[in-house]
DNA sequence: ATCGTTTGTGCAATCGATTGCGCAATCGAT
DNA sequence: ATCGATTGCGCAATCGATTGCACAAACGAT
């Protein structure tokens, strides 16, 4: 019912609150007796220093927000456990706010971060957002950003990402080793950055010699619709899949109507379930965790410094 | 770089402080001149108050902690969605801590809690929870703890999680009306609340006409394997699997064995992959932002009371 | 002209922990 | 015996916003 505090303590003990406060901070200050005495009674009665009020003090309040559009998206768990682990060892927490992917709701989120004086946010932009505009407010009030997964390219802002161009040339590059001439490239939506990343790097390294046929799904019916379509028309075809939703729409079109089960399958995946489920499938392990982690790395330096460090941070990845 | 305080605002219009905080909260007290003044001003100056300035001199922190095994095991996004969504309309935020299933991490997560001044807890435990002493200290600090999914009983806490006897029986009462004799049913670790629970539910229902064996699998290629030699044994077979882990070996073994494609799947899902890779699969729908939801909404109503009420909230389910 | 109300602001304390500075007591050195 | 240094602790301000109470000015009523 009663939290105690620390001038409790101080009028328990018949001392001043900073002697307290100093005892419970080992401060050489304080002789060995006091700091025993006051650390037992603290003990004994399971007092707590209420942190938010040092911290006010201290004009910080150890919390990190995380903004992302949504928390599905395969491999976010993975990022905010990797950011999460990162910053606890750290006495950081972690917040977490979701846009949905509405540019009004990311803008007010970053408000609600400002209002709370947080010490800094890891963003993942919404695919609405367009420019960072209303990410000027935190300079401001001097709270560090850094970008991660779905990013801008900026040079005001520390971002972290995985290098998509030279993933997707490594799943071109298997591809052209392997037998065979049709090869169906499915995309997510238009818009997205990894969309257009993965296509680039993509198509610029397939050999010429292969036909490619490409296509940009809004979810995996569509991929699964897109994928039955071209096998039906073609049984010996190989599919690249930029996402674990679109692979899952081609590997089910597979499973469905492909007996031979050979069909050569490359892309982006947690490898979590799909490789599990079709053999043949070649991936670009998608390591949320290191991405948070990074990202939780690049914060903390943000908030050590004055002028927060630019840096930008691209996580290698290789095909599994 | 400089983040206005209300002093300052007092200041350049040589006003008081206390005029500036009412003036910014439209009190009647100030005259509707000096209201539009001060805000003016404050717009211009792109003054954000410090919540946590406010917050702390109210006693209160306008922040709920999520704390849980893991943050993938399937519907948990599903959960912190339900949560965030519910909790942001009250203008809470959310902070989450993950366990990873250690006894001593989730102690640890609660300690932290209680130095924050948390104003509520929704607790998942961890699987080596088996009691409730640790949260005894968030009593005594009344903070409110509200336990959801992976729970344990209690008289003390709120609880709201699906009804699993329930559901089971369901999954039960559906393969007894089908056409089959054998069938094997796949639980997770044999400790767990849901393994038990709806094992509970699933055996004291299904017809003792039908030959069944049982089975607890760690993991989803434990229950891939066990799943194969099952199917080897008898292709006619039905499968009972209690998570979305469970079902992902179940399937596998299936789809690599059985190519009629027929087999009868019963169990709990969140519907998201599985039963569009496997056509036969009927499932519970376990709707994790419905319990998220309703555990947001219990743990808004305790922190409201002085003298928390205890719910006991079994969210409906049904077979899809 | 005097008194009671109403209206609009300011003062100062408060939330809980921290910290610069000051000060008394003790001790050792000369 | 005197002085400087060291040890151990308390005072009071501080972080930023809020709020009970006091208080002055303005106004209406008698």
């Amino acid at each position: 019912m009663k939290t105690w505090t620390i001038k409790d303590l101080a009028q328990i003990l018949t001392v001043s609150p900073s002697t307290v406060s100093r005892a419970l901070n080992n401060h050489p200050d304080i002789s060995i007796e006091m700091r025993s005495k006051v650390q037992q009674l603290a003990e004994e009665l399971q007092f707590k220093p209420n942190s938010f009020a040092a911290n006010f003090r201290k004009k910080q309040t150890k919390l990190i927000a995380i903004i992302l559009p949504k928390i599905y998206h395969s491999f976010i768990p993975d990022v905010i456990e990797g950011i999460t682990k990162k910053l606890n060892t750290e006495h950081f927490q972690t917040l977490i706010l979701i846009t949905e992917d509405q540019l009004e709701k990311e803008i007010e989120a970053i408000k609600q971060c400002c209002d709370m004086r947080i010490d800094g946010i890891l963003l993942s932009i919404s695919n609405q957002t367009k420019n960072l505009n209303h990410l000027e407010i935190c300079k401001k009030m001097g709270i560090s950003i850094v970008l991660f997964d779905n990013i801008l390219e900026t040079e005001d802002f520390s971002t972290v990402h995985i290098d998509d161009i030279q993933a997707a040339k490594q799943c071109a590059m298997y591809l052209n080793q392997q037998n065979c001439d049709q090869i169906v490239a499915i995309y997510g939506p238009e818009e997205l950055s990894i969309s257009k990343n993965r296509q680039l790097g993509f198509k610029a390294n397939i050999s010429p010699q292969k036909n490619l046929i490409e296509f940009f799904a809004q979810d995996a019916h569509e991929a699964y619709h897109f994928s039955e379509q071209q096998i039906k028309r073609n049984p010996q075809i190989a599919f690249f899949g930029i996402t674990d939703e679109v692979l899952h729409g081609i590997i089910k079109a597979i499973k469905e109507n492909d007996l031979s089960k050979n069909t050569l399958v490359v892309g982006f995946s947690d490898g979590l379930l799909l490789p599990f489920l079709h053999k043949e499938l070649r991936f670009i392990f998608h390591n949320g965790k290191s991405i948070g982690s990074r990202a939780a790395e690049q914060i903390l330096k943000c908030i050590d410094e004055k002028v927060p460090p630019v840096a930008h941070i691209e996580i290698p990845v290789k095909l599994h």
